[in-house]
DNA sequence: ATCATTTATTTTGTATACATTATCTGATAA
DNA sequence: TTATCAGATAATGTATACAAAATAAATGAT
């Protein structure tokens, strides 16, 4: 099952795309999906094997992939799949700590008619979400909100660096973002988070944000200590 | 004169790097220095000719430098070294602005004896520079009273991010750190700064940082707008 | 002379080949 | 059995070859 028939396919829709930057779509989606474990090694002939395409272009994906943290090379020794400890899942949320408010904080000094009605939108919904129990669609208007606010910023840097980071702290993200409790609670501080933004008080919503992701984080902090380490070291 | 000879050289001392790594130093310095200018095109025969490698490893040590931003690559269309607009500027600074701060909070929090040792000798060093108005060796020092306290902040993904910020400032920040009045007057402010990390006042040290990074910025905004922008565009 | 169109030339993207290094396997000795 | 070493196997690093695309040059028409 090569992923050159949809490359033939797509390069017709999405004007040819290098195959490159499809390894790399290909190999990111499948490590933040969990669908090439951490601490996995990836080996190059294989991906070329399963894709049919050579190990030029998969070379060259893999090596942005770790020079974004997403996959550890080691000179001669190959490369595995970023697999985060304790500790930096600490580090990673001490970055995010620093970086959303932030955001938030001039998201709420920039933001435009159109982008209010946007988030306006965005915050019905979720409240919908909330009362109807819909946890599925509740997870994904939320990482949205966070997206948008980001967008909203206007800083480019801002949000290349937070989707990095993202990718870093999905894994145990996706765990505990399904916690419904967690997510009914979250939505009421993107409540207010909200407010501040809509009316351009950046200090606020800095400051909101900001106890929005410690709560996260303290959320994350003990699952993540129930969590045994598990070994796959190996393969 | 390829880089070859070094090479042959350095792999007895450091164990043999990578050309992909040494390219990629050999590449990242020439443009953080200047030696190849912002906007200018790099194309992998030159760079191959002129290092006696071929274009494999070349090719994927500028796929590291695109993804941290120092060259910007287009599909088919080649690559060239990343140039800031105004706009870029200040959103780096913005970046900055929040994550140095972030820094100095934590290296207040975590500092050990040791570091405390090392961050007083510089700031000894530093008044004794100031003292002697020996600017170049002032600029240094500096710089090196940021870097460390990114080390002692004890959060690796905070100095990977500050680094790649500090690679696209660069350019900028060359050109006002040697202005003699601001560099005296940044080192005044550093040793508040270092007074609550020693003290391990975090809250302090973080907002000294803040208020000592925004005067930079003023003072390069300054500086920016007297710059009249190049157009190098081609070549 | 200017513009458009066709032809060379350059440059990138991809595939493949080869050399070096790492890893695994199994046999032999303690 | 355990440890160690030699040989075999696999994986990475680098070089090279070729095709497709982009750019530059040149030709011709108006």
């Amino acid at each position: 099952m090569t992923i050159r028939e949809e490359i033939k396919i797509n390069s017709r829709i999405i004007q040819s795309q290098t195959l490159q930057n499809q390894v790399y779509d290909y190999l990111h989606h499948k490590i933040i999906s969990g669908a090439i474990p951490p601490g996995q090694r990836i080996v190059e002939e294989r991906i070329s094997q399963e894709t049919g395409i050579s190990r030029s272009p998969i070379r060259e994906a893999i090596r942005r992939l770790g020079s974004e943290g997403l996959v550890t090379v080691s000179p001669r020794g190959g490369v595995r799949v970023y697999r985060a400890t304790f500790s930096d899942f600490k580090h990673l949320y001490e970055c995010r700590l620093s970086l959303e408010p932030t955001a938030a904080y001039y998201a709420a000094l920039k933001i435009n008619e159109k982008q209010k009605n946007q988030l306006a939108d965005l915050v019905d919904k979720m409240e919908v979400s909330v009362k109807k129990k819909e946890i599925d669609q509740l997870k994904v208007l939320s990482s949205h909100f966070h997206r948008m606010i980001l967008e909203v910023s206007g800083n480019p840097y801002l949000i290349k660096m937070m989707n990095q980071l993202n990718s870093l702290i999905t894994f145990y993200r996706n765990a505990v973002l399904n916690i419904p409790h967690r997510l009914e609670e979250g939505a009421k501080e993107h409540y207010g988070i909200w407010q501040a933004i809509q009316t351009q008080d950046g200090k606020t919503a800095e400051q909101l944000m900001r106890e929005h992701i410690q709560k996260d984080y303290q959320f994350y902090l003990s699952e993540y200590r129930h969590t045994t380490e598990k070994n796959d070291q190996k393969e």
